[in-house]
DNA sequence: CGATAAGCGAGACGGTACGTCAAGTCTTGTA
DNA sequence: TACAAGACTTGACGTACCGTCTCGCTTATCG
């Protein structure tokens, strides 16, 4: 009944489809999202247009893809370390998030992507699930561990607590307040158990 | 020295000038930013297109100053109350500062302006100067004051403390990660208050 | 060796084509070549710009193609009639000349034409190699033939008699000196056959 | 009671139209009639365009004044010689013709003066008036002389004569057919006066 | 195992908007 | 009040891409 045909994904040509995506990360690297166009990436890649429209539904989702294919989230493989000591497990993982950051071709694509889910709520779903959210579940649940175990008041609400986590980490590199790097990371890591913790916590994780 | 002989201001024609930014306005809040294009703001401000590309360096710079001229933070005549509770007074700033974000139409001018702030550093410049600072200086300035008054730690990091504030308000609103609004930001608040102050408070920061 | 890829006349769509050149046609008559837009002629063919540009180099090919395929020359299928009288013969042609230069439409897309050619040597070469080369031969073969029958001087110089011939009939038709019609090529004829016969050529032609 | 009060040519200011005319003669001859615009015959002149606009009427209009004023034809003072050889009188008269058309920034200035004569009846109203007519009727006074002095029959056509005598020599100039020299015109004349003397010539003319 | 239907590259198509150019008009001092 | 200067509205320019639509040409099941 469907008078459009879906394409076949058995018959795709994997080809084609890690030609577009090489394509469109050199090329959203080098030319930014904005003057990146889907012809300039047909053309790279070596590809028909119509092979790009025939499996992604706009721009952001092939640099979308593209990005995920290159930098390898997309398999939810990776969660944080739990060495028992909260402290100094988010600091580690912050670090790393800092220097994503920090690193010049992934800041371009982060800012264009950024833009992107600013401008368009399609994309914006598809970065919360493909991106975002897996990188707070994993927070989250290292959160979760550390109040399971006691650490972290068993109120302690876990969402506004990963958002005071990398909240500020964002605003500071996406308005470029100062520098991205570990001295600030740990500071803000430090800051957050501060707020976390009760004020009759004295003993504290730190201690 | 200019190669391309500038046009001169003394000429210019008001009455364009306010006809576009209001075109401006109202269009990138019909039809979000993406979707702008200069045409269509020429043809609702009757004027020409040379007139737009004559004053304005690009479709963001309109945007922009059109965002300006609308919510008249130009003159950087705002400022933060001085109740003498810091933490009142931060919930007030925050509030509005919420309040705004949720407002659908200047939800949507806000994302378009931060989407092209990521994507151009001299939109970006001109954001931080014009719009950012001014906001983040009076936060500052109130904290300052507190820390006078020995609310706050003699060697608080007001920046720092700044960041705090405002970005995990920023992320929840751009990532769409819960509501914005005042139970949200008087727990922001706390929470923030409670990072500088520390638990053993008193001791520690009379010490 | 073309730096610019040539488009791929295979693929050339007819229906465009076609819908192109009669709208320029009819254009040109409405407005003149002058007020004659592309985008006019675009609009009125249900065609894209880019389709007009791709496939002829100005507004001045496009017309001229227009007037050819409107007027059927393309294909050098006319010719004198011969009838071994050549001023009979020279007459005919000579009258046809003159029917087409007064036909109203014509007229126009002539004057439009013929501008262009005084304006674009390109297009002059294309007005002579398709227009009017082939008027010319086919009035050189005549005399030719004539020449050969004995019946104009051995040495008759049969380029320069062709100008004879229409040079006065285009003169009188672009300054609008007089009436173009039957009575003028008529006295047009005469006088050139008395020109290019020798004064001892006494019984001939006239008689 | 004219809403447009009529500009006052007592006030009219002769650097200003000196200046214009220059301008517009010395671009048209480097650019091209298609390719000069008002701005920069008005750049060129250091004058404003309102100056142009105030006082002609169109573009065409600039050139033309501009060629009048470059090549004096506007005073009517030029005639035929009459030596009482009308041979040898034409020959000299095409001769100078020939010489104007083969003069390379006359002959650019000619093409965009007929160019704008084929678009415009205005412009060819007064092409015919200030300068088509004018050589036409001093050709046609000296073959009128002629006629009177028996050289040609009592009821030559005299305007008929004259569209012979120029109507080659520019169908030759204008769709570039071949040399415009000496030799083309002196044989242009010797025809012309051939055609008007029929072969039994002393029989004739004599009657 | 050969037909047949899909994905593929290529690129022409009808469109929209771009950023530029020049048209002709209007405004603002200056002489 | 004419002038130089130049900003204004208008409209066409020629270009860049959009997303859709044929084209032939592999390729890879299935009848």
């Amino acid at each position: 009944m469907a008078p459009r045909t879906a394409p076949d994904p058995a018959r795709r040509s994997e080809r084609a489809r890690s030609a577009v995506l090489a394509a469109a990360y050199e090329l959203v690297s080098e030319v930014g999202f904005g003057r990146l166009t889907i012809e300039a990436i047909a053309a790279r890649a070596g590809v028909g247009k119509q092979t790009i429209y025939r499996w992604w539904p706009s721009k952001g989702a092939v640099v979308f893809d593209a990005f995920l294919a290159a930098n390898g989230r997309q398999d939810g493989d990776f969660s944080l370390p739990d060495s028992g000591d909260l402290g100094a497990d988010l600091r580690i993982v912050l670090r790393l998030s800092a220097d994503d950051l920090t690193d010049p071709t992934l800041d371009r694509t982060y800012r264009a992507i950024n833009a992107e889910v600013l401008g368009d709520p399609a994309v914006q779903a598809e970065y919360r699930t493909r991106l975002l959210d897996p990188l707070l579940n994993v927070t989250r649940d290292r959160l979760r561990s550390a109040r399971e175990a006691g650490q972290l008041a068993p109120d302690t609400d876990l969402d506004f607590a990963v958002e005071l986590l990398y909240g500020p980490l964002y605003y500071r590199w996406l308005h470029q307040l100062g520098p991205v790097d570990h001295d600030f990371t740990d500071r803000l890591v430090d800051a957050v158990l501060r707020a976390l913790n009760p004020p009759a916590a004295h003993g504290r994780s730190g201690a």
